[in-house]
DNA sequence: ATGAAAGCGCTAACAT
DNA sequence: ATGTTAGCGCTTTCAT
């Protein structure tokens, strides 16, 4: 079998009586399926691994083995020979605790967690709340203790891009980021925020409405910025032919409210809003409500998001800009697995050539506009 | 220093050219932190883990060294050794997708997350979607990838409770679970669902009503029932004095809007509505609304939850009960750091005597009763 | 196709 | 107070 003083027998110098391979307490190790199933624990690693190279015949013995024991393989054990996790960390940076409450990020959520659940791969979810948490972050991404990272909703002088393109972190972004360490270009899985928010105008135009008021997200994100632009793709002279119809939202409902009362008392005669999401255009829908203004005949209301709970169930139903959020985490997880698996495999080139992605926009017509 | 064949100078049969303990490339191990600082792995060891027993001058060294290599513990290594992992799994099981989309889970996570990080403990999120995924939470909790268990919303037939009793892996559960493995008594942290229903059963009376509806939860989880049971201790009869008056929902908008249009159907002269849920409320109310019923004139309706989305963007505002969820999140947490903190420590029996906790639930009344 | 041996990076007795 | 030694449980050459 094994040589005398290999760890068949260590000459047990632990703590605990339970001895070396026997039946002790604690779980189950490799060695002890080789030794009932008369192999090696070279062999029985292959088996457990696959059975690559192994006899039908003697699988069936390990295999037989590993069930009476009811072994389960030591992961950390694992990792420290294969230097693989299989798992890998979602950051989500909250600062103004608001990311959670969008049932945006709820759905994408869970579309990585389908995806990554189908590859085995687990999910490290990283809350940073205040700002001290992100050295924690740090420290546990430069740890090691994951492959790869999926983040989220970052705002300009968000730390994080730098620490992990540091790190040489695998990253996919949740919407395109501002720019990581300069030199290296991000992965990312962003929607057509520009081409929603230009179908949302053409669609006011459309409507005959002429005196449109825009309420956009924190204007140091990517994806309100694009929106914006896409706004302008219309009306090129937005804001500068009237800044008054110009608001800085925050996504929030509360935010909106704030927003469509500012905009009435500077410009009672607006006759359209587009919120850039649908908290915001649900904000905006009670204050035109408590006004006495009518949705859509007095002001017509675009939202964005298409969120059932805000578009869907809004009096009036909320017209928006539907994307697959869903989908959107999928392909988020899926870019990082092709890209750690790609690397894994020694094809550092190809993983190079991965690419980021842009989901379409769809507007949804309803009742608001 | 160390002995010749000793792992400062292994006998390098390894793949790659990079040498023992050599500057070559991969992360730093303590041994080159111990090697650049001159001492041994123990004492690097040491000064790593807090430095007890280690002059502060020759701690000064070693950290320089630890700074120099940008050293950082390798934490599979670690927990080979240590049987630690400073990670928790939060498992969700949202068989029809709801959980997420619910403020209430979102909430109770940060809770959770807060506390965790505040103990550098981390999250991971183990979310079940459909069926065969309990059999990868299974493996993923027995191959022991974490130090214990917080789960959440079960339904009676969960085979979740189980499971983790037969681990024998510390767990704090998200509401009252039916019942684990008989003989085993589950820790948890709940709300007080029944004292909640009563006041709002108790203020609807004292508003004058007399045929109150109810629209509860899932029957087959305990929230529900407890909330049930709650209405009951004021209306000891019900439902049985006017079984129409009862109708199960599953917590979501469209479900309380179902449940309302029956409950109007067949009782055309009801006078109230109490949903245990903010979400099924505000589908009641769409429904009352559509029906050209007046609330509160001609049907007051409470809720349950008191979610800022649902409750009080809700028109009117609901009269609700409010919890404080993220309080319960942290109460979770905290209950099962205790608990791992004792068993480690070698006091089974004060984590035996840990006990569970039930938070308190007060009534908000707004404009709907 | 299988086994022997080496060692991933760390901690914890034990000895000094 | 520090060093020595013995592994934690696994994968992976390399030899057979």
């Amino acid at each position: 079998m094994t040589t005398q003083s290999d760890d068949t027998q260590p000459s047990a110098p632990r703590t605990s009586p339970p001895g070396p391979g026997s039946a002790a307490l604690g779980r189950p190790t490799l060695q002890q399926v080789a030794a009932l199933a008369g192999v090696s624990r070279a062999t029985a690693s292959r088996v457990v691994n696959g059975g690559a190279g192994v006899r039908l015949h003697v699988q069936a013995k390990v295999r037989k083995a590993v069930e009476e024991l009811g072994y389960v393989p030591n992961p950390a054990a694992r990792t420290l020979m294969t230097r693989r996790h299989d798992a890998v960390a979602v950051v989500v940076a909250e600062p103004e605790s608001r990311v959670f409450s969008d049932p945006f990020f709820a759905q994408q959520l869970r579309g990585i967690g389908r995806e990554l659940s189908a590859a085995a791969v687990q999910l490290v979810l990283l809350l940073v709340t205040d700002a001290g948490d992100y050295a924690q972050v740090g420290r546990y991404l430069a740890a090691g203790h994951v492959d790869g990272a999926l983040i989220f909703s970052l705002h300009r002088d968000n730390p994080l891009p730098v620490m992990v393109d540091r790190l040489g972190l695998p990253v996919v972004y949740g919407g395109r980021p501002e720019w990581g360490e300069p030199g290296s270009i991000p992965l990312y899985v962003d929607t057509d925020n520009r081409g929603g928010a230009r179908a949302a105008a053409e669609h006011l135009v459309a409507r005959g409405r002429r005196r449109i008021a825009v309420i956009t997200g924190p204007l140091d994100q990517t994806s309100s910025v694009d929106r914006l632009d896409g706004f302008r793709d219309v009306f090129p002279n937005f804001p500068d032919s009237d800044p008054d119809l110009l608001v800085e939202g925050d996504f929030t409902a509360p935010g909106g409210r704030r927003a469509m009362e500012r905009l009435l008392d500077r410009s009672p005669d607006l006759d359209a809003v587009f919120a850039c999401s649908d908290l915001m255009a649900a904000g905006a829908l009670a204050v035109l409500a408590e006004r006495g203004l009518r949705v859509p005949e007095d002001v017509a209301v675009v939202g964005y998001d298409d969120s059932d709970t805000a578009a869907q169930w809004a009096s009036p139903p909320l017209t928006t800009v539907r994307q697959d959020i869903e989908e959107m985490g999928r392909l988020m997880a899926r870019l990082l697995l092709n890209r750690l698996q790609l690397e894994f495999d020694g094809r550092p080139d190809e993983a190079a050539a991965l690419t980021s992605v842009v989901t379409p926009a769809e507007l949804i017509v309803r009742r608001s506009s």
